[in-house]
RNA sequence: GCCCCGAUAGCUCAGCUGGAUAGAGCAACUGACUUCUAAUCAGUAGGUCGCAGGUUCGAAUCCUGCUCGGGGUGCCA
């Protein structure tokens, strides 16, 4: 039991005497949010008034005086309005350092009630080259998989590819034309790679070239109709102008937004006519939009050939897809894609209709639920089905395989409505006793705010992220370390690099939009991973240069000793590693983690300055700081796991 | 139109679901490497928490209205 929750016990103790639900109220303590108040801080006095009839500062005192507490806090006191401030037991507090410096899980027991979790999370579609957009499902999801499980959670990681969508289309329709052998033997990965560029392309082009009069007649249109909105003299009456005003900025920016979709359109024209190739290419196949919707929908249909090329290429995207996950050490117990629940969609949808859950409605088939204006289709008016289908299909399938407790979607937040949907639906199907959360995120976006493009309106490429990082971390790298082996530095690299980048989208807080900036994303000092594995490469040279046996370090420790204010601090912080781990879990927020994890480096940092280990008074002393260290250097390599990063020795 | 989300330091963001004097990092400025790793540390400066009301002992946090931005909104995922 961590300091936090044992607090919160023993208050519940004293408050249920007083008021009838306490849980409310055992929340109201928290850490103290500055040192000089104590080590943690309960606010429910003040609340209280209204329940009991008495002053907080009365009811603070009454709590105090019936509080059982003296082995945990060694002072207890009433402060301001009513706050009751709460300081550990020193001798507490070395022996919870103790038991942890011996536990390999560093005192942090496993859950008392394990459940079951299925996290949904990375879904890519494959056939397609992974991007930024990518990288925070992939990486919050795989956090939080490694927290639960560390809890002492049962976890199921399932990754929900995208193996079955119009992208296979594409490339069955770029094998059929543009094939090149040999290049596709030789490596099946890359060659389906450009197939899938190659008809992109072309279909982008026709597209375009379809699109392009009627956007520039709309812009016209639009560019007329704003001249004769500013035409409008003020009429005084405020309403109106007002409403005249909006509506001029809305239309502006509507018309930026049109230029700005010709210009994309215009270029990707402009790179197939460049090409004479490439547009004696394009023109051959000017149907090629049709053509590859009527190459998805046979594979559907269980067309023999069709399906037989799926299955050849399946495996070369999986392969694909696996390169990245590789560098980013994320593993998946499952991988079951929408192509899996394939089969099982139409017998979703019976029972959908059996249950009187869902009608014919405009011909598609639909879910109407109270509570939301437009239906959730299940099945279109051609008799194909949707995303919504699949999603309810695997909701069946893994309440079926696994009796989760849980079932977490780490999806971004545009999806949220759709969830909402989804998850009602599947209840009044019958699978009310499963949590289902959607954990949802922001989009990332460019600089301008809008969601995130290069400049020719692409989106910038996970890979060319990773390499960009791992290659930022070499240069720095090799300028501090010039000593270093060449091995040596590539693995550092690697560490610092990846580490890097999956700290900069975990450290912040997931609900948020994600700016995106290489800046930021490749940062190497401040509050990044570099900062925390720099700490932990600081305890290991100690270690290493004061000869320590880290055996008999954590075997026979002797007792600890706060000489300074600081070893204190850190002791407290180091012992909060399990409340903070509660924390996370309560709302799916990793970022709790990283900026619990800096500060206790920060604090170290601070530590480091001010209490010289190896030349510590005496050798109790050192013991003692060694311990702490140790402890410190623990803290951090398992917390940054638990993130997915790694440390390492120097750096 | 309706529905969701957001607006906090020059920039990027935290702020533990109503607590005590609003915090980091970056950028700027001043200092600290013959010392256990300076990928660091100590310090300075920087704020009308979008605006206006309200709720109460107490509001960045809750409610209402407004402004601005993003997203979603019946056959994409």
């Amino acid at each position: 039991m961590n300091a936090l929750s044992e607090i919160k016990y023993r208050f519940g103790q004293v408050l249920k005497e007083m008021v009838e639900d306490a849980s409310d109220l055992l929340e109201m303590i928290r850490p103290a949010q500055d040192s000089k108040f104590g080590d943690y801080q309960a606010n429910c006095a003040m609340p209280m008034k209204n329940l009991v009839g008495k002053s907080p500062r009365q009811i603070a005192d009454e709590i105090i005086s019936k509080l059982q507490i003296d082995d945990l806090c060694q002072s207890v006191e009433v402060a301001g309005p009513g706050f009751i401030n709460l300081t550990l037991d020193d001798n507490w507090l070395k022996a919870k350092l103790t038991d942890s410096l011996q536990d390999p899980r560093l005192g942090i027991k496993p859950v008392q009630t394990p459940g079951t979790y299925v996290v949904d999370f990375s879904s890519p579609n494959v056939a397609k080259p992974m991007h930024v957009g990518h990288i925070r499902s992939t990486l919050i999801g795989d956090a939080l998989s490694r927290t639960l499980r560390f809890v002492g959670h049962e976890v199921v990681t399932d990754n929900h590819l995208g193996d079955w969508g119009t992208q296979f289309g594409m490339i069955i329709y770029g094998y059929k034309h543009f094939v090149d052998k040999e290049a596709y033997a030789n490596n099946s990965v890359e060659e389906l790679g450009r197939l899938y560029k190659l008809v992109r392309q072309i279909m982008d082009y026709h597209t375009a070239v379809a699109k392009l009069p009627a956007l520039h007649e709309q812009l016209t249109q639009q560019q007329n109709l704003l001249l004769e909105l500013e035409a409008n003299q003020p009429t005084g009456d405020k309403a109106i102008d007002k409403k005249l005003k909006k509506d001029i900025g809305r239309l502006k920016s509507k018309i930026t937004e049109q230029e700005e979709q010709i210009a994309e359109l215009e270029s990707k024209i402009e790179t197939i006519d460049r090409n004479q190739d490439q547009h004696a290419r394009a023109l051959k196949h000017k149907n090629i939009g049709t053509d590859v919707l009527n190459e998805t929908a046979k594979l559907h249909s269980d067309d023999t050939e069709n399906l037989a090329l799926w299955n050849e290429f399946l495996p070369f995207c999986r392969e694909d897809i696996k390169q990245i996950y590789d560098q980013l050490n994320i593993e998946f117990d499952y991988e079951l894609g929408e192509s899996f629940y394939h089969s099982r969609l139409a017998g979703v949808v019976d029972s959908l209709n059996e249950k009187g859950l869902s009608r014919e409605s405009e011909g598609a088939i639909c879910v109407f639920m109270d509570n939301y204006e437009t239906p959730m289709i299940i099945r279109k008016k051609d008799g194909a089905f949707l995303y919504a289908t699949t999603d309810l299909a695997t909701i069946q399938y893994r309440v079926e395989k696994w009796q989760p407790t849980a079932i977490l979607y780490v999806v971004d937040h545009r999806q949220h409505q759709h969830f909402e949907k989804l998850f009602d639906a599947a209840r009044l199907w019958g699978h009310d006793d499963v949590e289902m959360t959607h954990v949802s995120f922001g989009t990332v976006l460019g600089d301008d705010g809008r969601p995130f493009k290069t400049r020719s309106g692409d989106t910038v490429g996970l890979q060319g992220l990773l390499d960009e990082a791992v290659q930022r971390a070499a240069q720095l790298s090799g300028e501090l370390n010039s000593a270093m082996n060449e091995e040596t530095l590539t693995e550092i690299s690697k560490v610092v690099g990846i580490g890097g980048l999956k700290y900069a989208d975990l450290s912040q807080n997931r609900s948020s939009d994600y700016k995106f900036s290489y800046e930021k994303m490749l940062a190497l000092k401040g509050n990044t991973s570099t900062y925390l594995q720099y700490s932990y490469a600081r305890v290991q040279g100690i270690l290493r240069k004061g000869d320590v046996d880290i055996e008999t370090l954590r075997s026979q420790p002797v007792a600890f000793r706060f000489e300074k204010e600081i070893e204190r601090k850190l002791a407290v912080n180091l012992i909060r590693f399990g409340e903070t781990l509660d924390e996370v879990l309560v709302d799916y927020k990793p970022n709790l983690l990283t900026t619990y994890l800096f500060d206790l480096a920060q604090t170290f940092s601070v530590f480091f300055e001010n209490c010289p280990v190896l030349k510590s008074e005496d050798d109790h002393l050192k013991r003692s700081r060694l311990q702490l260290c140790d402890l410190t250097a623990r803290t951090i390599e398992v917390g940054l796991s638990l993130l997915g990063i790694d440390v390492v020795e120097k750096m």
